[in-house]
DNA sequence: GGATAACAGTTGTCTGGACAACTATTGTCT
DNA sequence: AGACAATAGTTGTCCAGACAACTGTTATCC
């Protein structure tokens, strides 16, 4: 009796709007899946930023994509892309080149040793996801998505790759 | 044409499964959202965590509970706990007892001062959440909230205040 | 055509998060 | 009672993220 109380006044007092709810869920659910990530991707010494780098090349490639054409696209915010570039860039996995025609961009292409890497990736990764989210219809997953996406709408600049 | 076309490529290639578009939509959202969390807290000099820490307190207030217990409540993992606590420790917003009962336990309470604070945040906050998800309507938010939690269900240890 | 503004990255510096090793205190087992 | 293990925090150290200031390059506007 004491236990169903506590747990109702918990549920109340928890959030202060229904919209605090959501972000915190957002957050923790973010973060527990997040865990996952982190593990599969520290095996291969990627923080899961740095592979999204890799990824968004690949889908590019064999072009070579601006600097900050690729920040942008990226999931969250790199003011520190050029570091991250560097350390990439020591492992041999991405390659920048300076144009003639405009000195001031920098592309970025994924080399060979990139895309090796992003193979050996391919498996592992997989089975994260299904250990992340594997329990979850197809349908609930595509819903997620949607409300997702809404929810971060209005957050989106139009130009933006993430629509 | 070719608009349309390369929409629908990208569309196609962009994401390597339905667990990987969640996934990404997850951290973007997440991303998206969390500017405004950050520019909100960021005014009063306290960090989102540090905001929950604080939330967490007055939850549990007048009472005050150990260390490690707040930590586990937090979203997300928090090594740091000590150095976050002393940080708020210095400016008056908690204070810690260490118990005579079991001197390896050191109970966290909120101050008025802390308390305060809230106070100061509560209506700025409610404004935040407000712009961050006001388009969109209880039911869809009552829906993703239910989508994240069954999302991250498997990942939940069983006696987490988190469910 | 030279000053000025805009663009594209880069670098400096600081804070927070991650992980491991450590200290202090209490419980347990013979 | 003394050794050993478990508990509860703390500290050391390193790396990623944030923000601002800076450099080099191209466009623009008298």
């Amino acid at each position: 009796m004491t236990n169903s109380r506590s747990k109702l006044t918990r549920r109340a007092t928890r959030f202060d709007s229904l919209e605090q709810e959501v972000f915190l869920n957002l957050w923790r659910t973010y973060d527990r899946l997040r865990i996952q990530e982190d593990e599969l991707f520290g095996r291969f010494e990627l923080t899961p930023q740095q592979y999204n780098v890799l990824r968004l090349l690949r889908a590019a490639h064999p072009e070579a994509i601006p600097t900050l054409t690729l920040a942008a696209r990226l999931v969250s915010r790199a003011p520190d892309i050029t570091r991250m570039l560097d350390k990439l860039e020591e492992r041999g996995l991405v390659a920048r080149v300076r144009l003639a025609e405009n000195r001031r961009v920098v592309q970025i292409g994924v080399t060979a040793a990139g895309i090796k890497l992003l193979n050996e990736i391919a498996e592992p990764l997989q089975e994260c996801h299904a250990r992340q989210l594997g329990h979850m219809t197809a349908a609930e997953l595509r819903q997620l998505s949607v409300l997702l996406k809404a929810a971060r709408g209005p957050h989106e600049e139009d130009e933006s790759s993430w629509q």
